[in-house]
Parts: structure tokens; sequence; C-alpha cells
DNA sequence: CGGAATATTCAGTAAATGACGAATATAATG
DNA sequence: CATTATATTCGTCATTTACTGAATATTCCG
């Protein structure tokens, strides 16, 4: 009898297709590995249980929770009467994740290049240099463009799959 | 007199909010850096413009932007009576270069990702192992999330900022 | 508060990446 | 179709990254 049944199978099949899609997420092929294991598993894993269903390291291990933690894409649960061990969980609602991404990263993102725009847009109209007027021009438009989508990530961030589906059908007709 | 006017000043703010931006969308620095330098430029430049622009290489500055412009942040124009020269112009409409990016990239990861779970959603079907009928579950919730996150994606990608905008406003009231 | 169990950090290393300059390829024009 | 100007590819080097195993720190419990 082979080693791997279809479940095990299928499983690799999914946690492949995850590794790929963190990787063009920003994060480590091994990470998304990690949180696919998590992601099948019945019940939550200990790190030295996700050390041998993986093959990594402890350290890459307790890394890679941190960052994932991090993300919103781990819980971590410790359980009264079994010392430091910490067990760990996937969350399953990946645009929750997503969700929680927007509001802290992007937003960040967001906030941080708004502020380098209007720093430089007071300098502009402040100068009277030839590229003044040309430049200020283009700030200003990058800004509005932020600003709009500023409006745009909170839309997003606030709305359940469902709701932005039916945003979508109502919204179809006077869209263009 | 120094070296920095104002507007050399104002525009470095920028480039370097572009290049950090650009590192968190996951792109390089660099690239983030040339591609900020051809959005304050009032005319286009060819490559060897943007090597004393920039002071990369040329073989930096090539490579730039053959990826800046396959995610359409950079055009690229022949000018006739000029040989093989080619000249280089930002997109500004960084709007239009993220529903393109929409379009492509996160497409092609839906695509991907979908069909890894009908595959693997096949597999479990088949299968009476005990762990099957779980897995499966996990499957199809994971599979119903991408296909809804492909109409969110549709939606982006077809509508202008303003539109959208709008959706907020007129669906604002119901949402919750 | 001491000791046992667990988690995190750190230093080292192998592999991947980013940028360069030289070598090669491509395109336009006479 | 040869020449010349330009762009791209290739091999390299230095830097950074991903992972490891050992050292350190933290937490819980008696």
């Amino acid at each position: 009898m082979g080693t791997t049944d279809e479940t095990t199978e299928a499983r690799e099949t999914v946690i492949e297709a995850i590794e790929r899609s963190a990787e063009i997420y920003g994060l480590k092929r091994s990470y998304g590995r990690l949180y696919g294991i998590l992601f099948f598993e019945p019940e939550p894993l200990s790190l030295d249980g996700l050390v041998d269903r993986s093959g990594y390291a402890k350290s890459t291990v307790s890394n890679a929770m941190g960052t994932l933690e991090r993300f919103h894409m781990v819980y971590r649960r410790s359980i009264p009467g079994e010392g430091k061990r910490a067990y760990f969980e996937a969350e399953t609602d990946l645009w929750y994740v997503f969700q929680q991404f927007l509001q802290q990263e992007i937003r960040r993102e967001i906030k941080t290049m708004t502020r380098a725009l209007e720093d430089a847009e007071e300098l502009l109209e402040a100068s009277d240099a030839d590229r003044a007027e040309r430049d200020l021009e283009r700030v200003r438009r990058l800004k509005r463009v932020y600003d709009q989508s500023a409006v745009v990530v909170d839309l997003l961030s606030q709305r359940s799959l469902s709701q932005l589906q039916s945003l979508v059908r109502r919204g179809d007709n006077n869209g263009s």
C-alpha cells in the first residue's frame, strides 16, 4: 500500500496552491505551507506538532507563527494546565484576513504617501521655480487618487463579501 | 547657493515615498525610484536620460522599464527618425495601474487556486477516508470565498474611482 | 522562588537577489 | 545590406534572505 491516500494528495494539492499564493502576496512559501497545514488540521497544533508535520526547524515555525499571527492568519491559544505550551489554529476566513491587511498595512501606506504628498505640496506652493507649477499639479493629482482610494479601502474593509455582492448587483445598471 | 532648491526637495520627498510603496507592493525600491523620476519628468525620457537622472546602470534601467511596462506603470514610445531609441513616460493614474494588476495577476492567482480547490474537491468526494468529509467542508468553504472574491475583483477592475465613490455613498444606509 | 517545559532570539551558512559592466543582439537608416 | 546607435542578455560580485541549531529567555507550576 502506497504512502499517500487520496485525502493526503488532496490536501497537498491545496497546500501547494497556498504556498504559491503566499508568495504572490509577499509571504514566504514556507509560511504558506505552515498556514496550509493548519488550515486542514482538525485540532489546534502546538509548535512541536507543526515541526513534526512540516519538517521545518522550530525557530522557523516560531517565526512563521509570529508573522502569521500579525496578519491575522492564525490564532494562538494557551490551555490552562499545559504550562507554557501554545496551540495554533488557522483563521479560515481569508476575506477577514484580507480586510485586516487593508486596515493595517494598506492604510499605513496610504497615510505615509499622503503625508509625503502634503509636505511636497507645501514646499511647491512656496516655490516660484519654473517646474514648481507642473510638479504641483502632478502631486495634487496623485493625492486625489490616494484620497479616493482611501474611501475604497474603507468600503472593502467594512463590508462582508455578500454585502459587496449585492452592491454589485444593485449597482449594475447605472454603473458605467 | 545650495545644490537643492525647493522643487528638487519636494520631488525627492515624493520619490522616496514611492520607493517605500513600491517595496510594499512587491517591487524593487530602485524600480520605485525610476518610476518616481518619470512621474515628475515633463518630457518622456530615454534610457540614457534615465541613467543620467538616476545613476543606475543601463542594464538596471532596462530591466526596470521592462517590468514597469509589464505592470502598466510606464509607456514606451519610439519617435520616427530617432533610430532605435525609446522614450519612457509614466502612467500617472495609479488606479488604472491597480486595475490592470487585478485583472492580470490577481485573476491568475484566483484561477490557479480555484483549479487546485476543484481538483482537491474531486479527490475528496471519491474518498471514504475519515478525514475526507472534514477536509471537503474546508475546501468548499475556501472555494466559496474565492468565488465571491472574483466578483469583487471584477467590481473593482471595471469601475472608476468616482463610480466606486458613489456606490459607497448610495449603499451607505443599508450596508451593515 | 526554583526547576522543568516551552518559546524566542541569535549567530552562522547556503541559497537567492539586485545591481553592475561587458558582451551580444536588435533596429533603423543611408 | 552594412553601419551605427541603441537595447537586452549574460556572467559576476556583493548583499540580503531563509533556514538551521544552539544559546537564551519566558512561562507556568510545585
